[in-house]
DNA sequence: ATTGCTTCCTGAGCGC
DNA sequence: TGCGCTCAGGAAGCAA
């Protein structure tokens, strides 16, 4: 499931394949994956720039832009010339040069929208700070946490307070934290949401050094798999380092993985 | 304003 | 071998 450390590394690697390039077509193969909103229809351009907002990728372009959301199982992926496409493409991307960028999905939640440069701060709006700007610090956090009696679990997952986190990281960053998934935001000291805030950076830049997580679908642009399923201490793990069975509960529909003996 | 549930989708895994 | 069931979950939409 890509999260920020999922997207930032395709961005990473979008950027060494594609910036300069001159997009000829976008192929959509399924309705609804590419949504064009654009009210004048024309050349989208050489690509400019690769950037990441939250889990957004956004491909700027001479005249447009790109927003793709991977969501659950998207992919995007590097051909220098067209291929077999695999079962599950739902588009493509071309450029002039003859390579192209699959964009595979198997659930079919993600997408690619055509936007037009104006519209792109609009359809970002509601995301909230990036973990790794100035903005996120213990006092924000804070502020986020006041008087809620939502878990902390859900306010950390919710993209409208903190942009770039999932399931998977959301529990890793409570593990390293020592607090758990069902404690309620307003209930937290500040020395524990210094923690997170700590920790989410931590997490993350290990995440991002190890090219991602994989566990079922996600793959970087050439294909490959991310490193870091083999460094998560808690997600969809048995038993913690501590020795104590690791408990699994639901909590908005989603799967939260903890330890009972270290996270209080 | 906040919260939590439902919906979209399809493959994998499991019991029988 | 194959059927039916459950599960995975990002985020929008909606109801309370």
């Amino acid at each position: 499931m890509p999260e920020l450390p999922e997207v930032e590394t395709v961005v990473r690697e979008l950027r060494s394949q594609v910036i300069g390039k001159d997009i000829s077509q976008i192929v959509s193969l399924r309705d609804g994956t590419v949504n064009d909103r654009r009210e004048n229809v024309s050349e989208i351009g050489v690509v400019i720039s690769v950037r990441r907002r939250g889990k957004y990728i956004i491909i700027d372009t001479m005249n447009d832009v790109l927003l793709v959301h991977l969501r659950m199982t998207g992919k995007l992926i590097y051909a220098a010339e067209p291929g077999e496409r695999s079962r599950f493409c739902r588009a493509e991307i071309h450029f002039k040069d003859g390579s192209l960028l699959y964009f595979d999905d198997v659930r079919t939640f993600g997408g690619i929208d055509i936007l037009q440069k104006s519209e792109l701060d609009g359809a970002l709006s509601k995301l909230g700070v990036e973990p790794f700007s100035d903005e996120f610090t213990p006092s924000y956090l804070q502020k986020r946490m006041r008087n809620r009696i939502a878990p902390v679990k859900s306010i950390l997952l919710d993209q409208r307070e903190i942009a770039g986190l999932g399931n998977i990281y959301v529990c890793e960053i409570l593990h390293r934290a020592g607090i758990s998934p069902k404690r309620s935001g307003g209930k937290l000291s500040l020395e524990e949401i210094e923690k997170i805030v700590k920790e989410t950076r931590q997490v993350l830049s290990e995440a991002i050094d190890k090219n991602g997580t994989t566990i079922s679908d996600y793959r970087r642009v050439d294909n490959k798999q991310g490193e870091f399923q083999n460094f998560l201490r808690v997600y969809g793990k048995k038993r913690c380092h501590c020795g104590e069975e690791i408990a699994r509960i639901k909590q908005s529909g989603r799967s939260s993985y903890y330890c009972p003996s270290c996270q209080k």
